[in-house]
DNA sequence: GGGGTGTGGTAG
DNA sequence: ATCGCTACCACACCCC
C-alpha cells in the first residue's frame, strides 16, 4: 500500500511540530522507561500510562455508577416482541479525540502510542481513517507502521479526556434511551423499541454527540445486538446503517468468520482446521456437529450466530464477580525479595479497589507468566514474551479483611508455583467470591 | 448432579 | 527503548 495522498508540506511539518510539543509535553514520556528493577513505583507508574488498564477500568466504573444508579435511570424491561436495537460506537475514538482538539491533524494520518520511534515495538492504540488507508491498524508496532506511513503523525495518549469524552456521550446516550448496556468506554448498546423513527433518532444521537465532543459516532440499528453491531462495521465511519430483520440471514454471509462474536484467534484457527472457511460453511454445518466439535455452548453460539440469530437483551450491567489487577509488562525480578514486594504492591492494589468497590471477597487467585524453556528475548520491549500461564486459587474460611492477608495468600501461592524469579514476566492477583 | 480448580479464550 | 488490562465465560477434569 502506497501513499494515498500527498500532503501539503508546510501543513504536514506544522502538524508534526505539534504532536512533537504534545510528547514533549507529556508527564508520562518524562525519562527513560523504567522497569520493576528500577522503579519503586512501578505498578502505580504502569497503570496510570497503561491503555488496557484504562480501558478495562473505565468499563467497570460506568458499570458501577450505572449499577448505583449514580448515572442513568432504572432500566425499562421490554417485553417480548420485535425490538429496534442501537449499536453506538465513536470513530477511533483516541485518535478522535486528538483530531477535535488539534484542527491541524485532520486529514492527515494519526495514530495514538506513547512512542514515536520508528523502529520501536510500543503499539499503536488507535489510528485515525486517513492512517487505515496506508493499512495502519490498532495493535501494530510502530516500527510497521512508519514502514507503511513514514509521515505518520504520532501523539501521546490523553486520558483525562477520553474521560471527559466518554461521560459527556454516556449522557447524550442516556438521554436518549434509558435503557443503555455499556460496552467500553466509546461504545454500548441502547434499546431504542418504541421510541419513535430509528433513522432519525440516531441522526439526532449522532449529531448530539459530534456537537459536545467534537468526536463523531456511528450508530447500528438491527432488530437484535449482533445485527445492530454488524450494522455499525457498514456504518463506519461517522454513519449509521439499518439492516432489517429481513436480511440478517443473507447479511451475516458478508462477514468473515473472525467477525463472529466470540471467534478470535484460536477459534479461527480451529475451524480453519475442520474445513470451515466462510460463515456459508458454517451454515451448512449442523447445531449437533458443531457443539460435538466445539462444545455445547460455543458450536450453539456458532450456529446461531452464523445465521444472524441473538436472544440476547440489552441489558444494564449486573453485580461484578471478580476483580484483579495484574502487570505482564516490565515485569523483571533480581531476587524472591523482588517478586514479593512486587506482590505487596498488588495486594495493596487489589485491597484498595476492594475498599473502593465495597465489597469483600474468599477467593484469592495468583496468576503469573512464566519464560518459556530456552526463549530468552522478547519481541516486545519490556514485554512478556512467550509464556507459560500458572495460576493457583487460595480459599479463606472467612473473607479476607487485610492487604496484609491478601500479601501473605500470594506469597505462599507463589512458593508453591516454583517459579525462580528470574523466569516471572507477569503476575497478577485477583479476587473473587462473595464480592 | 453439584461443587471445586486450572487452563484458555475473548472483547473492548 | 515504553506502559501486553480486566472481567467474564467455557471447558476439561477432579472430588464426593
Amino acid at each position: 500500500m502506497g501513499a494515498p495522498v500527498a500532503y501539503d508540506p508546510a501543513e504536514m511539518r506544522a502538524a508534526q511540530a505539534e504532536a512533537a510539543r504534545l510528547r514533549a509535553a507529556c508527564d508520562m514520556l518524562k525519562g527513560a522507561p523504567k522497569s520493576s528493577r528500577d522503579d519503586p513505583n512501578f505498578v502505580e507508574s504502569f497503570f496510570s500510562a497503561s491503555r488496557l488498564h484504562f480501558i478495562g477500568m473505565w468499563k467497570t466504573r460506568l458499570e458501577s455508577l450505572m449499577l448505583s444508579g449514580v448515572i442513568g435511570g432504572p432500566t425499562p424491561n421490554p417485553g417480548p416482541g420485535a425490538q429496534v436495537i442501537f449499536h453506538v460506537d465513536l470513530d477511533c475514538f483516541f485518535a478522535s479525540v486528538a483530531e477535535s482538539e488539534h484542527p491541524l491533524f485532520s486529514g492527515k494520518p494519526l495514530a495514538v502510542c506513547h512512542s514515536n520511534n520508528a523502529k520501536g515495538t510500543a503499539e499503536i492504540s488507535s489510528a485515525n481513517y486517513e492512517a487505515r488507508k496506508y493499512g495502519i491498524r490498532a495493535g501494530m508496532f510502530m516500527a510497521g507502521a512508519k514502514q507503511l506511513c513514514p509521515d505518520l503523525i504520532v501523539v501521546p495518549y490523553n486520558f483525562e479526556r477520553y474521560q471527559e469524552v466518554s461521560e459527556q456521550a454516556y449522557k447524550i446516550m442516556m438521554a436518549c434511551s434509558a435503557c443503555v448496556q455499556p460496552l467500553s468506554c466509546d461504545e454500548a448498546f441502547l434499546d431504542v423499541t418504541g421510541l419513535g423513527d430509528p433513522f432519525q433518532l440516531a441522526s439526532r444521537l449522532r449529531a448530539d454527540i459530534q456537537a459536545a465532543t467534537g468526536c463523531t459516532a456511528s450508530v447500528g440499528i438491527g432488530h437484535n445486538l449482533l445485527i445492530a453491531r454488524l450494522a455499525t462495521k457498514r456504518a463506519k465511519p461517522d454513519g449509521q446503517c439499518h439492516i432489517q430483520e429481513a436480511e440478517a440471514a443473507s447479511a451475516m454471509l458478508s462477514l468473515e468468520l473472525s467477525d463472529l462474536p466470540g471467534v478470535g484467534w484460536a477459534t479461527s484457527k480451529k475451524l480453519a482446521s475442520l474445513g470451515l472457511q466462510s460463515v456459508a460453511d458454517l451454515q451448512a454445518w449442523s447445531k449437533a456437529r458443531l457443539q460435538a466439535e466445539l462444545g455445547d455452548k460455543t458450536g450453539a453460539a456458532l450456529w446461531d450466530a452464523s445465521r444472524g440469530i441473538d436472544t440476547r437483551r440489552v441489558a444494564p450491567p449486573a453485580v461484578r464477580k471478580s476483580l484483579g489487577a495484574e502487570v505482564n509488562w516490565g515485569v523483571r525480578f533480581d531476587s524472591p525479595q523482588d517478586a514479593t514486594r512486587f506482590l505487596g504492591k498488588l495486594a495493596e492494589e487489589v485491597w484498595t479497589r476492594m475498599g473502593a468497590a465495597g465489597v469483600q471477597g474468599r477467593s484469592l487467585t495468583l496468576k503469573l507468566k512464566k519464560r518459556k524453556e530456552g526463549v530468552y528475548n522478547p519481541v516486545k520491549f519490556m514485554g512478556h514474551g512467550i509464556c507459560d500461564n500458572l495460576s493457583r486459587t487460595h480459599t479463606f474460611h472467612r473473607p479476607a479483611h487485610s492487604a496484609a492477608t491478601i500479601h501473605r495468600a500470594a506469597c505462599d501461592m507463589l512458593t508453591s508455583l516454583h517459579v525462580p524469579h528470574a523466569d516471572i514476566r507477569g503476575i497478577g492477583l485477583g479476587m473473587s467470591r462473595g464480592l
